[in-house]
DNA sequence: CTGAAAGCGCTTACAG
DNA sequence: CTGAAAGCGCTTACAG
């Protein structure tokens, strides 16, 4: 039977509430007292019953920010799963996530959804940030627990960051070109250049040729600034101005104005597609074989672990494990999707 | 805020200990209460409070047994994981995971085991089963849940099976091979075949080839009854027989003998390697660029949603959505192992 | 600085 | 057939 404030209490010949006060560092315990305590609960390993703090916190409603940059990219509807998914598990315990999505590149907006979340008096933040300083500046004042998931930003104090492997998937990406066996030329398109995640991608992708040796060589990396539009353009360009082109691997978003450019110019099934994430036309396009294989990162995971990890501090305590939580790299060909 | 006990009784003017007989069908109401009762529920649509009804419930510990045929199959290692993280997280509710594992292939020892858990008073068992009448018959006379992980035994009532798509997995692996885009002759290698899911591997490889047209040939399929010295044997006598097979598909156990008789005839890197899971020699080769890829099961997720599925009946009494839980295909290459 | 009491929302005997 | 009370293990005011 596991140890309980009861018996700590009565082994250290104080009240319960003592006991409850040193546990959870509340201060207001004379100095020897406190060191009697300790030293039982160090002694019988005590570890708090969560079922119990739940229950007995369930008044003090505890709520959760979620911030998503999710208006314009579909990739964060599984991201949103997640989140739901853990927000079900934890409501009994007295927690209610409170999810609001923006855009993607409006710090405005994102600074607006920041003030009020923390107008409602949320006790943690979990946000896929805009890499600006202002960002980084408010989220510093802010004297809460954060979590950043998906994407990061450097020099803000945080729980941990929640999201893939971006270096790997491109070592992934290479991989599977390079089990072909074949001599490929590629081509890379990718979204904002200022973007880290697009660019580890291409990174991890290089560093794959390089050291396996793959007969693979790199034709061009276009932009288009993660817009279909820009991607049909810089896609059909690079088709054009590289007639030997054996394969494509697309880094980032706009996927789908890329696909169109290779459609329209007849080369669909001929060039080798490889690309990331499975927004609708990346699904149907794999089902249709147009597309080899994409790389995804596990957003449902990314979603529920940052949910976790924010309700097992604000539970406990107890920051997780490490400060970089990195969901698997996964291949889906059409048969796995 | 949500529902509780105490308001239905309050509204339905009886006692909280009433309102508990019918919300959990103890009997022992009188009809036109109950129906009473029943109706506010409804209307108001009552959820419990999970973290109350396990506080509650603490003092009467339930067990959870489960028998995984572990002994000789490094392959339960992470389905043992995931089980044991679920318990983790369930003991404050008062539950208790019993662990027993059994060598693969022995139905004396499982029955014993069975028993042996039975007479500990388990509330539910999950196993990994031995497909035979004896396991069936005494599974069907144990009335309580039974859920099945990794492999399913038919005839059984139970609760859910949880395990991988075996077909899918066949299916996956004859896409790899497929977007080489070569003309690969392939063997199989597989283990026992009474074995369901190995055999559904190879038939899903197959139908893949033929429904995606593939230019692939397959030369034969040799039975290795999941040995490493059957698997030596089989497999070199594929290769001397095949010389011209230019890839090899492992559907079963038995991978490193296998792999040994590529090696000793000089083919490794020669003859394109596919396989399944991924147990240490799988993980070496395939950091050495000896095997293309490898085709796992999640192993770690058959373990944690087992145990997730029976705590939920035993806590909620609610079956889970699905009577089997198909875990995701992950292809494993060299860099994201 | 410390204790006694009440409460979180459910279940479990016990009494009638 | 039903109710009143106690309890699961913790936290939260309140009183002193």
């Amino acid at each position: 039977m596991a140890v309980t404030v009861k018996q700590i209490a009565e082994m250290a010949g104080v009240s319960r509430g003592t006991v409850d006060r040193v546990i959870n560092n509340r201060g207001g315990v004379k100095k020897e007292v406190e060191d009697r305590i300790r030293k039982i609960v160090e002694q019988l390993d005590y570890k708090p019953n969560l079922v119990a703090k739940g229950l007995a916190k369930k008044s003090t409603n505890k709520k959760i920010g979620v911030i998503l940059n999710a208006h314009d990219n579909p990739f964060y509807k599984d991201v949103i799963l997640g989140v739901e998914a853990k927000d079900k598990e934890i409501v009994d315990f007295g927690f209610e996530t409170l999810l609001r999505t923006t855009h993607c590149y409006d710090i405005e907006e994102q600074l607006k959804r920041i003030d009020e979340l923390v107008a409602e008096d949320i006790a943690g933040l979990i946000l896929s940030p805009i890499n600006s300083e202002r960002i980084a500046n408010r989220l510093n004042e802010l004297n809460i627990p954060i979590v950043t998931v998906n994407t990061d930003i450097p020099d803000v104090t945080k729980l941990c960051y929640v999201g893939s492997d971006y270096l790997q998937a491109g070592y992934v990406a290479a991989n599977i070109f390079g089990i072909t066996g074949r001599r490929h030329k590629i081509g890379i398109i990718t979204g904002n250049k200022l973007i880290l995640g697009h660019n580890m991608r291409i990174e991890g992708f290089k560093q794959a040729i390089q050291q396996e040796q793959y007969p693979i060589e790199i034709i061009g990396v276009y932009e288009n600034d993660d817009t279909d539009i820009k991607s049909y353009l810089a896609t059909k360009q690079m088709l054009e101005e590289h007639p030997e082109l054996t394969g494509i691997f697309f880094a980032a978003g706009g996927i789908e104005g890329g696909l169109k450019a290779v459609e329209d110019l007849g080369l669909l099934k001929k060039v080798m597609l490889i690309t990331v994430d499975t927004i609708e036309s990346v699904k149907k396009n794999l089902l249709e074989g147009n597309i080899a294989a994409t790389i995804c990162q596990e957003p449902y995971v990314q979603g529920y672990e940052a949910t976790k990890i924010m309700f097992d501090f604000l539970m406990t305590g107890q920051s997780p494990d490490t400060i970089a939580y990195l969901t698997k790299t996964q291949i889906k060909f059409k048969y796995n999707i």
